[in-house]
RNA sequence: GGGGACGUAGCUCAGUUUGGUUAGAGCGCAUGCCUGUCACGCAUGAGGUCGCGGGUUCGAGCCCCGUCGUCCCCGCCA
């Protein structure tokens, strides 16, 4: 096929913005061939680029030559376009697109590039992810990808633009790195000038921003790609984006507040008002009331806690915790709906559920011929129940059994994690989630230390760099679980966004803390050493939380997974579909590298 | 590591319930016709390793076992 050169011509306008003011202007596109309409004499094309699709017409009678080249033309071919804007007549006019009253009328088509047959239409929208994957550079030119990397173009200025309003400083932070053995599996990358030895892409980089602080920056942030070798998730991939935030001279409410006010900025970009403060939550409520530590906020569910007296506690054969949760207005619910809603509560971890309703007629229970209606009532009025209200009731039936169907989990834990899972399936069959809305949420006082009970010893809830509440310092040693850290996490609509906390910046607490971690001295020096040194000299009071910004910017677009919002993602497996990494290297390379596959 | 769903034409899917003739549809593709289409239309045609391997059976897209891939979830992700 005979192709044209481009040569010195120039685009005047883009494809999608051409209106009825341009009528009468010579203008030259070029971008793909979206579609082609065949009339015989008559060819439309639809030539698209990133901005939309403009309608170009090719009359044999008027321009044989390009009529000729539209001929050749196909769907993905590349071409060019020197032609005059047009009026559409009246019947003629698409009011689907915003370009629908004009077309171009082409004087000269330039048959660019060709195109094989694409393995989908980028003009449709229905493709497995697996095909849009292998082919993502197709994928890429749709709508909906160029709206969404757009849209993450224009997070990440906006991030840019507030923080440096704030007085925050980008930099840089090595990528080659020193393995870390605490938190998520390090990628490690070998050494070819020291055999044996290895640097480790970064988790995250919080030590050293620890050490930017260190180093009087005062103020800094990056967006910073950071690498966790874990499984991945539809909000999880390997290497994803932070933005990644730290403060000297920290207060955490100044820190909340600048937070608050860029996330105001990022939903701007979508059209959508958020409400400050945002709410402050403990971690305690968060799991008391909700079930879960990133609670989805939007709708009311609440648990709370139940006292059976002990005589109803023996009928019902119930010698757990148990937690009620009202459903306001719910008690015309059908029978086969809660029949549902019990399956589901029993695939949870919790062993008892139960309901009643607050009818016209007075509470209707399936329990009450076993308990007594007297019983019932005093429950429906220790819960605020109304007329018209459901009550879902959940609890742990045999606290000495030894059928704890996840070994380890207190009956208190198994509740918890219930409670939150029937909370989310109740909002979800009751229709109970707003489909907008932004519900942010501030969770705060972390536990410092989770128990291990596989390791037997205590880990960092959040990283071993946290400080303890100053209220809880003496507990460090005799009391780990109880000791409260300064850490946050802010949640929107029940996904975790971001997370930090005010760091620990004296190298006495900094010991303790590790010695609490079972730690010996040698090992947090093996591991940690460099760091422990600059903390002698002279560090500042600091803190910082690091956002999510993939998942921050697929909450903007409207969607739940990552990858859409991701130019070349890797699926759930963790390869590449279309440059197909991770793939073998070369014998010699390996020599190399002094690196023998087992 | 575990659980669930899916895998049939280039794409999106039906067919699997209850095994039985030559495996279908829409879109796309090719060729021809068509001067106002815009999901153009009309006609004709090409296109299949039913993911892969094994088994049961006279006979497997369909049943069984294994395996690979994609998605979702649990574990994991300081």
């Amino acid at each position: 096929m005979q192709l044209d050169v481009l040569g010195t011509r120039r685009r005047t306008h883009r494809s999608g913005e051409l209106r009825k003011a341009h009528v009468g202007e010579k203008v030259f596109l070029a971008g793909w061939v979206d579609r082609r309409r065949d009339l015989g004499n008559l060819i439309f094309i639809d030539l698209r680029d990133h901005t939309g699709v403009t309608q170009v017409v090719c009359n044999r009678e008027s321009s044989p030559e390009a009529h000729q080249k539209a001929d050749a033309v196909r769907p993905e071919f590349v071409v060019g376009v020197e032609g005059d804007v047009v009026e559409r007549s009246p019947e003629t006019v698409n009011r689907q697109i915003p370009t629908g009253e004009i077309e171009v009328r082409a004087r000269t088509l330039l048959l660019l590039n060709e195109a094989k047959t694409p393995p989908f239409a980028v003009s449709d929208d229905k493709t497995a992810e697996e095909t849009r994957l292998r082919y993502r550079y197709l994928d890429l030119r749709r709508p909906g990808m160029q709206e969404r990397l757009r849209l993450r173009h224009r997070a990440a200025l906006a991030v840019r633009e507030h923080m440096n309003e704030h007085g925050f400083v980008e930099v840089e932070t090595p990528f080659m790195t020193r393995s870390t053995p605490e938190g998520a599996r390090d990628f490690l990358v070998p050494s070819r000038i020291h055999h044996g030895k290895f640097y480790a892409l970064p988790q995250s980089p919080q030590l050293f921003k620890q050490l930017l602080m260190i180093g009087g920056m005062d103020r800094y942030f990056q967006i910073v790609r950071c690498f966790r070798d874990e499984d991945f998730r539809a909000d999880r991939q390997a290497e994803f984006t932070q933005v990644d935030i730290e403060m000297a001279f920290p207060e955490r409410e100044a820190l909340f507040e600048i937070i608050e006010r860029l996330m105001e900025k990022l939903f701007a970009l979508v059209g959508a008002r958020v409400t400050r403060p945002f709410p402050h939550l403990t971690y305690d409520q968060a799991l008391e009331r909700y079930g879960s530590d990133k609670p989805h906020l939007g709708f009311g569910l609440e648990w709370s806690r139940v006292a059976l007296p002990p005589a109803v506690r023996e009928k019902l054969h119930v010698d757990g915790p148990v937690k009620a949760m009202r459903v306001p207005k719910m008690s015309e619910i059908s029978r086969s709906q809660l029949d549902r809603l019990q399956d589901f509560a029993r695939s949870t971890p919790a062993d008892w559920f139960s309901y009643f309703k607050m009818g016209g007629g007075g509470v209707q229970s399936t329990v009450q011929k076993v308990v007594g209606a007297e019983a019932v009532n005093s429950l429906a009025a220790s819960v605020g129940a109304q007329a018209g209200d459901l009550v879902l009731l959940l609890g742990i039936k045999n606290l000495a059994a030894e059928s704890d169907r996840r070994a380890g989990a207190s009956a208190e834990a198994r509740l918890r994690e219930a409670s939150g899972q029937l909370r989310m399936e109740a909002a979800r069959r009751f229709e109970l989630i707003p489909p907008d809305g932004w519900h942010f949420a501030w969770i705060v006082d972390f536990p410092m230390f989770e128990y291990d009970e596989k390791e037997k010893r205590f880990n960092a809830m959040h990283h071993p760099f946290t400080s303890p509440r100053e209220e809880d310092l003496e507990k460090l040693e005799s009391d780990p679980a109880a000791v409260k850290a300064r850490a946050y996490d802010l949640v929107l609509n029940g996904s975790e966004i971001g997370g930090g906390s005010i760091r620990i910046h004296r190298q006495d607490i900094q010991r303790r803390v590790f010695k609490a971690l079972g730690m010996t001295d040698e090992q947090a020096r093996a591991r940690f050493g460099f760091f422990l040194d600059a903390l002698e000299y002279g560090t500042p009071p600091h803190g910082g939380i690091a956002l999510g910004f993939d998942r921050i910017v697929a909450l903007m677009a409207g969607e739940s997974n990552i990858r859409e919002v991701i130019a070349f993602p890797k699926t759930a497996s963790a390869v590449d579909l279309m440059c197909e990494s991770p793939a073998e290297v070369d014998p010699r390379q390996l020599d190399e590298l002094g690196v023998k596959i087992k």
